[in-house]
RNA sequence: GAAGCUGAUCAAGCAAUCGCUGCCUUGAGUAAUCAGGGGGGAGGAAAGUCCGGGCUCCAUAGAGCAGGAUGCCAGUUAAUGGCUGGCCGCCGUGAGGCGAGGAAUAGGGCCACAGAGACGAGUAAAUCCAUCGCAAGAUGGAUGGAUGUGAAACGCGGUAACCUCCAUCUGGAGCAAGACCAAAUAGGCAGGCGUUGAAGCUGCUCGCUGAGCCUGCGGGUAGGUUGCUUGAGCGUUUGGGUGACCAAACGCCUAGAGGAAUGAUUGCUCACGACAAAACCCGGCUUAUCGAUCAGCUUCACCU
RNA sequence: AGGGGUGUCGCCAAGUGGUAAGGCACUGGAUUUUGAUUCCAGCAUUCGUAGGUUCGAUCCCUACCACCCCUG
């Protein structure tokens, strides 16, 4: 049996409210790219994700699907070894495509945080 | 060799793995959907939306006015304000580039400053002559240029990218066009039954309240389907034309989403990768752009 | 998809072809013991950018850039 590295609608954010609700948790890492929020979640079986791309600061819809495309991407490829969490992932700076590999890197390390600050 | 001019082409490639999204197919499922296999998946500007056309709907007896656009001549095209050729003008040493380039005797307007005077007329100063006067000067006549101006000492002045006139073109809206299917709710029309009692309380009877109820139809909202990619298409060759372009033959099928799809990782190679993402479709124009290649040509320098 | 508008000093803005008003702000001076008020003076390197028409362009024409608004 191996393991699957799709990315189903179970393991989204969709709701306004599971938005505001783990916006209102609180726990935030930032990082020259991006700001990771991140709350636990018993209702659910897996990781859940949601991704929050503004319109000021990447302005095409073909920089904002990369945005989205490169978040999920990273965390279709982990989501076996996160943790039970729901978390939100919005981009503060625009990045371009030959960026893309330190922005991979600082999202781990931002997932990895936030685990940290909810164990403490 | 350097600096340029013009035209054309390309817009990193290959392999593996994991993903995204349509199409075809197989299986499971009532269905939504899920799983396997196959095959496809952004551009030269897709951009700006500046022109022109196709397509669709609406309007339309015929013609005109108004408004708008264009404006040397000829050609090309489905059409154009695009493109091609020629003439003329300007710029450049040159290859070349740029040009809304008709009419001022149809008429109106404007021409700052300077200048006597800005198109109506007319003479301020200067020179010469005559008269008066001691002189300063005054009056009359003649002169032709100078000053200043973008232009003019009156010449049928300039300006039409001021209005205008002339010639030509021009119905409007846009795929969220338009077509089809069609919940819930409200309302409409037709028929039937209804104060001799509809419907409700209520499963039945009594009782109470007291005007609607049933059936059918059509429009139409949410939603869905379609329009949706085979087209003034692309490539090669041949022929015609100075050229834009046209004709013939052969070959090819090349995105079609609907909160909006092309990414990530690893390896190799190289020019080390810019501007940038289809949304009904074409022909142009304009703008952005790392670079690379090819062809023709110009100028300069050097060598033979 | 279609249509309309704006761009002028740091800010708000006037400007109908002839060398860009005004107010606020800022700077300097005067007044005052000091400050505020008041008075005087100063402050535009391309009128969003680039071409063109014209003797001359903020103004007219064309193209582009940025921003805003309307209809569906």
């Amino acid at each position: 049996m191996n393991t699957r590295y799709t990315f189903p609608r179970s393991c989204r954010l969709l709701k306004t409210d599971e938005f505001s609700s783990v916006f209102n948790f609180r726990c935030a890492k930032t990082g020259r790219f991006l700001n990771v929020y991140a709350q636990p979640n018993v209702t659910n079986a897996s990781a859940r994700l949601g991704i929050v791309v503004g319109k000021k600061q990447l302005r095409t819809a073909v920089a904002r699907n990369l945005a989205k495309r490169v978040v999920r991407d990273v965390f279709r490829l982990h989501q076996h070894d996160l943790p039970n969490l729901d978390y939100i992932v919005r981009i503060i700076k625009p990045f371009t495509q030959d960026q893309s590999a330190i922005v991979r890197n600082e999202l781990l390390l931002l997932l990895k945080k936030s685990k940290r600050c909810l164990d403490s």
